[in-house]
RNA sequence: GGCGUCGUACCCAAACGGCUAAGGGGAAGGUCUGCAAAACCUUUAUUUACCGGUUCGAGUCCGGUCGACGCCUCCA
């Protein structure tokens, strides 16, 4: 099977071809370019943005386990209104600013266990790429200017409107527009390149001294990293119009040929059924969470687990559910660090690997269901629990049940292995009270056995009795 | 006002017209165990907001009603 993905621009499910061009094995592909919308860096990220880019790195990392190459940029947003009056605000410069915003993002990024992606452009970084589009813009006839503004033509650019679910006569009637406001021939025309309003944040032109537009920063970053055509483009829904709207225009009038191939757009996060606001005190940063005692992978997990294209409604109660789901993972991962005493390798089990594997590939190949994809995998767990009891396994059956989980969390991102421990006993001092216990154990002196159990769990330590001996694992 | 999405059990959430509507959480009973925990087994939607229609067959398609949400304006 091949993997399929919903195409905002033909409003349908499509294969993915990287390239354009069908191959018979994937390795065959080129390197997936794919461009995600980033962050506007003047305040903290909300959990709603981390939805989105839990995505982007859900998406990625899926890619990567089917085989693809990847050549994937994000961009950070470092000029804009809200950056300018921010710094502002601060009176200090705008670098200062959005520097330690950025910071904060990707701290953030890395504690919900993002990976790195392979370019990081900003757009202060890429001017010399937006002033190639202008060029490109002006010589062709698509700029008009108004008070040292340059805006874009709409009318002159016949194509506008082409990414799903466009009318251009409802954008051009849109009763919340105040004309007045704008300077522009027609209200769905947009600024290119503003005026120059702060010598601080200028750069020259061959058209005046100012600072970028919104949507030509992106539609810069792209033709900088990665010259044409690009696979896939993502962001959320909200920027559906008029951000990537502009940006086909922008750059297919500029260069010619086809901007993106495929768009993938994140629907939106609810929080308690209603759009994040603070005044319903319902608006969530990572920080928030962590303060309240939920672990980043909870957070992950919940993120991840709906179907992105659906609006999610996120909820304490979520993800306190989250958690248990992941307990439940952990403890059969540190079921598989027990004893295996079966002499034979277990054939019921490699079935019941490739069964998983069918079963997770079929399903995320589909459009992204990891939902399915997780369902699968709790399957995984259940018969090999089962295989378990009955006593199936052999050490090595066990080592390679270990193999999967570490292959398939490529994908997720939210296993945790034991091992890897921040106790502040050490392995050993455990090791030691444990072996004390059941020798209490055995001379029946269960007074001092659970007084041993007792003070492990004080340390964050839970023991559980097997047939095979006593199993230890963190709290959660 | 225009355009669009959604409404599945106590909660979260899959199911691309066709075997008994995944999976997770929670709850109940059982097995194992000194106890506990974990795991395993069993149970928890004759039914998919509601009303009609199309079809041999609908949660899935069509029409209507009610409800939630999004975009049309900076926004992931």
């Amino acid at each position: 099977m091949a993997l399929r993905l919903y195409n905002t621009l033909t409003c349908r499910v499509e294969e993915f071809i990287p390239g354009g061009e069908k191959k018979d094995k994937i390795e065959d592909y080129p390197p997936v370019t794919i461009y995600s919308c980033g962050p506007t860096v003047y305040s903290y990220a909300h959990i709603g943005n981390f939805r989105t880019f839990l995505f982007n790195d859900l998406l990625r990392r899926y890619l990567k386990f089917r085989g693809f190459r990847l050549n994937h940029a994000m961009n950070i947003t470092d000029i804009d209104d809200k950056t300018i009056a921010g710094a502002r605000n601060e009176k200090i410069s705008l670098r200062n600013f959005t520097g330690r915003f950025t910071g904060i993002f990707f701290e953030n990024l890395k504690m919900l266990n993002a990976e790195d992606v392979e370019h990081v452009p900003r757009a202060t970084e890429s001017v010399d790429s937006m002033i190639d589009i202008l060029t490109r813009l002006h010589e062709k006839g698509f700029i008009y200017t108004k008070e040292g503004s340059l805006y874009f033509s709409i009318e002159k650019f016949h194509a506008y409107g082409k990414l799903c679910r466009l009318d251009r006569s409802g954008i051009k009637t849109g009763l919340r527009y105040d004309t007045d406001e704008y300077e522009k021939d027609d209200v769905r025309d947009f600024a290119l390149w503003k005026a120059e309003d702060d010598p601080d944040v200028s750069w020259d032109t061959p058209f005046g001294r100012g600072r970028p537009g919104w949507h030509i920063e992106c539609s810069a970053m792209i033709r900088k990293i990665f010259r044409g055509t690009i696979d896939m483009h993502t962001g959320g829904v909200d920027l559906i119009f008029p951000h990537h709207e502009n940006e086909i225009a922008q750059s297919e009038a500029a260069y010619g040929d086809k901007f993106v191939r495929h768009w993938v757009h994140v629907e939106h996060l609810l929080v308690d059924g209603a759009k994040m606001s603070k005044s319903k005190g319902n608006f969530y940063v990572l920080a928030d969470l962590l303060e309240k005692g939920y672990s980043p992978r909870s957070i992950r997990y919940l993120l991840i687990s709906a179907h992105y294209k659906k609006q999610m409604n996120f909820t304490l109660t979520g993800l306190e559910q989250a958690g248990q789901a992941l307990a439940r993972i952990d403890n059969f991962t540190a079921r598989l660090k027990d004893r295996f005493s079966s002499p034979e390798d277990c054939k019921e089990l490699r079935e019941c690997i490739e069964v998983f594997y069918k079963n997770f590939t079929d399903s995320v190949d589909d459009d992204i269901n990891i939902s399915m994809g997780i369902g699968a995998f709790f399957d995984f767990i259940h018969a090999v629990n089962s295989l378990i009891d009955g006593d199936r396994l052999s050490a090595k059956d066990a080592a390679g049940v270990m193999d999967v989980l570490r292959d398939i969390d490529r994908v997720f991102g939210f296993i945790f292995f034991p091992g890897e421990t921040k106790s502040s006993l050490d392995e050993k001092e455990i090791e030691r009270l444990v072996n004390e216990r059941n020798s209490a154990k055995e001379k029946k002196n269960f007074t001092e056995a659970d007084t041993i159990r007792d003070s492990l769990l004080k340390e964050g330590i839970i023991l559980e009795d097997t047939k095979s001996g006593t199993r230890w694992k963190l709290k959660k």
